[in-house]
DNA sequence: GACGGAATGTGAAACGATTAACTTAAATCG
DNA sequence: CGATTTAAGTTAATCGTTTCACATTCCGTC
């Protein structure tokens, strides 16, 4: 006593015609008269007629699902970006699969590979490091994909980020402006792509206005309460402003200030990347 | 010269068994000879062979996809919810869909009968009114559902949910230990299951602690820089603390207390639903 | 060593939609 | 008016996997 599912074949023997001839009408500008057009159009809103996605992907080889990797859903950054892409999905008749990677590089690779199997209509990745190992794998299913956020190594593709020297120099330079002289730059890792990137910015910055250059200071995966690793907290007790490069970053620098016993604005400075309204 | 995709058949002949005993091989624990259990898996492995899950749900009538329906993907609360839904379901090898309803019932019913459609092996609901539009359909396509967050009418269903009365109680109790006598109770709408229990739970702890009742005030569903509704602003100059029945609540009132000159925790208290390590 | 029954394995028919190849009906043209 | 093109539909094969209904093989037993 399972549930019947209707099908084409229901819809096409309810509006008299073939099944062939209800595909060529759902699926769009094909040459069907207008008097049966309108024949399966009612007799798919009578039967309440939903197409079965997978036999369609079966056939075809490709399904109608967005599919998106993320090193994390525990972050707002990302979650930002997981929002807009599902409205976008949403408003144009796709699925979105969400997948995050947990940070961790084998991980993004199984999980992009497990997605591949769905051939998705489009692949989005925020790598976790440069390196893309699946990169291979996602090029010989043909799947079109967009890395963002990170530039991964290898040949180009399409890609969205920002101009992360652009935005460190901006946001160094409103420090120096402000009169700050000695000022720190933080984020979980330093040596990755664009947290370099925004440090040379930074660092330009800083050197065009005369001021010291600024003190790199990595803040860790942890969570926000967790201490900073060895020797952060007392390179953070040595500057009068700092330039978080991350939101977790910035959380966890303000988190530190406020142990030390340091209140922000009043007596240190401090600039955040990745603003969102819940910050 | 399509990439040509590894089938259970090319694992078949390659292992020099039929492709039904790969089958039974892969789904496990069926009536196979360990030999060609053996042979089978080393083919598998060799070919890089992974099942292609539409054709696999095709056949079997449900699929390998939980699916997830939230009334915004935008707010942290939602979010760390999918982050956990999303671990498991990796863990378990299901593959997770997210839709958000904007907080619209109309879209919310139009999700999830789309979402139906891929016959999911589970649908969690967060849903955004206290009518689930969709239910006898989701109910007739036999797919197990939970609900969460709030409480739908109609019959009793597999729910999750905190004790909002409980909580709201803790809450308030907390506030008149403080000694304020004068607390308000904010949320974005006031007329919602969830919030008419927290402000039940709320009322009965002041009044056992001989305080004036609590006054309601709705903050509005906009964003956290706007201003609140007419007179929710006079409402909470009134009072010497505030709690907060939902997350957005609790930064809309801390962003108008703010506005309004009163300092947090300095001259007025609050306490918020809904915490996050990134609140 | 013939027989009954487990234990294994196979063939082929689904699942629902799409589409290439084909048929028919209608329209166009010289 | 007959030939030819075009429009409108249909049939049947196909996508990759599962599973039902059979075949075969393998044992132990009488």
């Amino acid at each position: 006593m399972k549930p019947r599912i209707v099908t084409i074949k229901d819809v096409a023997k309810r509006a008299g015609v073939s099944a062939a001839t209800v595909s060529n009408v759902l699926s769009g500008d094909k040459l069907v008269r207008a008097s049966s057009r309108e024949k399966v159009l009612s007799a798919v809103s009578e039967l309440n007629y939903r197409i079965n996605p997978a036999a369609s992907y079966l056939r075809r080889g490709r399904s109608r699902i967005i599919a998106a990797v993320v090193p994390s859903l525990e972050n707002p950054f990302f979650t930002a970006i997981i929002a807009v892409v599902e409205r976008l999905c949403r408003q144009d008749g796709y699925e979105l699969i969400v997948s995050s990677s947990g940070e961790d590089p084998g991980v993004e690779a199984t999980r992009i590979d497990a997605l591949l199997n769905w051939k998705p209509a489009g692949f989005i990745i925020l790598p976790c490091t440069a390196d893309l190992p699946a990169r291979d794998r996602i090029e010989a299913a043909k799947v079109p994909f967009v890395i963002a956020d990170r530039t991964p190594n290898g040949p180009p593709c399409d890609l969205v980020e920002i101009d992360n020297v652009a935005a460190g120099a901006a946001a160094a330079r409103h420090l120096v402006l402000l009169g700050h002289r000695r000022i720190a730059v933080c984020a979980p890792v330093l040596e990755v792509g664009n947290i370099r990137e925004r440090i040379a910015g930074a660092v330009q910055a800083v050197a065009e206005a005369g001021a010291e250059p600024p003190i790199e200071v990595p803040t860790g995966t942890g969570s926000i309460v967790e201490p900073l690793p060895d020797g952060s907290e007392e390179a953070l007790a040595q500057v009068t402003a700092v330039l978080a490069l991350t939101n977790l970053s910035t959380l966890q620098t303000l988190a530190a200030l406020t142990r030390a016993g340091r209140s922000v604005p009043a007596e240190v400075s401090l600039v955040g990347f990745d603003d969102s309204p819940w910050m």
